[in-house]
DNA sequence: GACACAAAGTTGAGATGTCAACCAGTCGTC
DNA sequence: GACGACTGGTTGACATCTCAACTTTGTGTC
């Protein structure tokens, strides 16, 4: 898939590049915290105000853009997620009465997936400590650079997943 | 919770502090590069060994360690997971063999978690390529110096967290 | 217009994760 | 040595996620 460093004996596969200790305390950690802030964030968004943390994340964007309205697949490609689980956890919000469907004219293999009103008094309530929260255990314990850094590195591993990070502002523009 | 720029007035409550495009870029970049590595390996782990991503994370502390078990607890200190769930995982994969449980005698309340002949078998098979997923997707991305960021801001927040990161080089020590 | 192929979504089955409640054993303390 | 609190781990019910298969519609291309 990749060449390794050296011409390998015709036989046997070559020994793999293990992780070095640098490159394995940069994987184990971002794991570690990943997995320990979505949890921690979810906890709280749940206790506080029965969302779920997958609600969260479709209720934002539909709760910004114009009509509060968006296809299944933008709500995909801002998320990142498969549409198949889109679609079942959209099933899922439809039944709470959070969001509702309606069928698409121009394209009518298509839905347009809309908030409903219950769906945005559910995110207006939860996002300010929902906010807070993402303050207190991630953004304010970091420095500016140390956020660009996140950033910048996390937009070079989506570019290479082809999927679409947030803007960085121009070289230069930066400082 | 946290004190806001400005003293607000006696009633509402304080405008929340939103992220900024710094911050708000940082904090979505990261969660859908988690989001998409996460399913990236998974996929590849499951199709060419017939491992889950979970399965991995159990059996690879249970295969360095000396005599091949460990105790619940600290499998769940390695990985972050909470009991609950590791024990849950634990029992599935017991049913497919991958692990065995023994009880323990120092403490009774307690269990051994061994790694059997076919789980070593597994987890030998399954890491040559998943670790060169893994720079793939991710290591071989990055400069050395953003692995170390991304290291030393992981740190802080699982530090923040109450969970053990792996240590980095002493004040000093690096470059 | 007919054919093949791609795109948008849905569905069902099964794997995985969460929460709360529980059991059993240990530890500290009086 | 007895009581209460804590620790280690399991369980059941339910929510969520993944994979593969499927339906329906759009888009060339000849």
């Amino acid at each position: 898939m990749r060449a390794t460093s050296a011409g390998s004996a015709p036989s046997s596969p070559p020994e793999p590049r293990w992780l070095d200790e640098r490159e394995a305390r940069a994987w184990r950690n971002l794991q570690m915290m990943n997995g320990l802030i979505e949890t921690a964030l979810a906890r709280r968004l749940g206790l506080r105000h029965g969302l779920s943390y997958p609600d969260y994340r479709v209720l934002v964007p539909l709760s910004m853009v114009e009509d509060g309205r968006m296809r299944v697949f933008e709500l995909c490609e801002v998320t990142g997620w498969e549409k198949s689980r889109m679609s079942h956890h959209l099933h899922r919000m439809g039944l709470r009465g959070l969001v509702e469907t309606v069928r698409c004219d121009t394209d009518r293999r298509g839905a347009w997936i809309g908030i409903t009103a219950d769906g945005r008094r559910a995110i207006e309530a939860a996002a300010p400590s929902h906010v807070a929260d993402v303050r207190e255990l991630f953004v304010d314990l970091l420095t500016g650079e140390q956020l660009d850094a996140i950033a910048d590195a996390a937009e070079v591993v989506l570019l290479n997943l082809g999927a679409s990070p947030l803007p960085g502002p121009r070289a230069g523009d930066r400082r």
